[in-house]
DNA sequence: CTATGCATGTCGATA
DNA sequence: TATCGACGTGCATAG
């Protein structure tokens, strides 16, 4: 056993000498790291195994659980954060890990023959993570300065007619036609087109004047006639820019949306 | 350093010493762990900052990259697979990484000022990965939900008339056309195509109007071009709906994995 | 609590 | 390669 200040390191532990450290580890809220040979089940809304081979196991200190393979960005298994973690030892030469989560209740159960390699760290890290820009920035920007949009557009906004999924800007025109603004965070794809397409439809019914803008960064491949098709609109909006005008309005805010103090 | 079969650590590794390290265990695709102090930065579809704090970095053998804290199930940047990984000295004390993708152009670059744990895994994992529910379970969501097939289709199935290894499911679709329903618990090969379309062939001589339904939740590589040429149909069925039906119906036992520690 | 929509979604299959 | 749909999606937010 290796100590250093921030981290400990158990090679080739066997999985009876393994159950304190990891019980200990869990109950102190460390990053635990696990090695070794094993065989997975889960059972919840569906149900999946994994035969033996290693594996790297992460509990972390809100008791989330990856299982990571040699390859892949997603862990092959998992739990989320606040599962309840048992440790057993099975006929006394096998670990066995369970996860349990309440809500929906789903079980994981991890069953180590062989570990190469135990892993305690404790992290210590308040630093603040900030996304840029997001829909929400967008939106923001388009409200602090309509002319994003266009010339002389401004904002029609009532918060509580507002309902998330539903319409992100709804405003005027300089000739005083009704417009709905959609916004898109990445690329409009064609369900964004649809989407705005079905606002715009039934109140064309009433004004035919009404526009549909979708307002996003990039435009996809082949979306453009699809939009000409329904007489819709696109406008290309600048991420820096959005973050220039949320900077400049009241520069404390920027980077408030993400801020996660850890310890 | 400390050496055994399948891991290196490098506790308290200079970032100098890392690099060589760091770039052996990428070329020989290894699994790396990278514990320290950090920063990160991401720019992409959208842009990150990371401020300074201790994370684990995992580098695996198909080059994703994750950065994790010490909570949380997703990680905080990350990197898919297939990235490009570049590692370099900055002013001579810290470790910057660097991991570009392509397509879409997105850079994520990680540095260290200090490294408390490098680690190294060789993870010899050939187990295969089972997401499912038993042919068997399948079958009952089927009976019990007929709509999983199509629209209006009814099950007639007498249970004793059923020998196992025959027909699977027999049934009418809305225009009272015979369906033989065929049900794979895995990927479809070719094999099962060929079975049913035994059991279609004869039975088509009196009724050309029968069809022939493959029920699975994966359709094998080159696959389709071979059903439409037998006229037969495939119809993707969900591992996790079906356990959902099931577990409403009434608590039937989906699986029973865990009886078995060891094999 | 459920319901809804976004995500640097990721991942796979298909044209 | 771009597009499309599924996912044990996870996650935040609204009602």
């Amino acid at each position: 056993m290796l100590q250093k200040t921030n981290f400990f390191v158990y090679p080739n532990i066997t999985p009876k000498d393994s159950l304190f450290v990891i019980q200990n580890a869990v109950a102190k809220q460390s990053v635990l790291l696990i090695a070794g040979n094993c065989h997975v089940n889960y059972e919840g809304r569906a149900s999946s195994k994994l035969d033996w081979g290693e594996r790297l196991v992460m509990i972390k200190s809100d008791r989330s659980v990856l299982i990571h393979r040699s390859t892949g960005y997603e862990p092959v298994n998992w739990q989320p954060p606040g599962c309840i973690i048992q440790t057993e030892l099975v006929n006394g030469i096998d670990l066995k890990i369970r996860a349990i989560r309440s809500q929906p209740r789903e079980t994981l159960e991890i069953l180590f023959d062989e570990l190469s390699l135990v892993t305690i760290l404790n992290l210590v890290d308040k630093g603040a993570f900030s996304l840029y820009v997001s829909e929400e920035d967008i939106k923001k920007s388009i409200m602090l300065r309509p002319s994003l949009i266009e010339e002389n557009f401004r904002c029609i906004i009532d918060e509580k007619m507002q309902p998330t999924g539903f319409i992100d800007i709804f405003g005027v025109d300089e000739k005083g036609n009704p417009v709905i603004v959609e916004i898109k965070r990445g690329t409009v794809r064609k369900e964004a087109v649809i989407q705005l397409r079905g606002y715009i439809e039934p109140l064309s019914k009433t004004n035919p004047r009404i526009r549909g803008i979708i307002v996003a960064p990039k435009l996809g491949k082949g979306i453009k006639p699809l939009l000409d098709s329904m007489k819709l609109e696109y406008k290309r909006i600048n991420a820096k820019k959005c973050a220039e005008i949320l900077k400049r309005s009241e520069g404390s805010k920027i980077s408030d949306f993400f801020t996660k103090p850890k310890s």
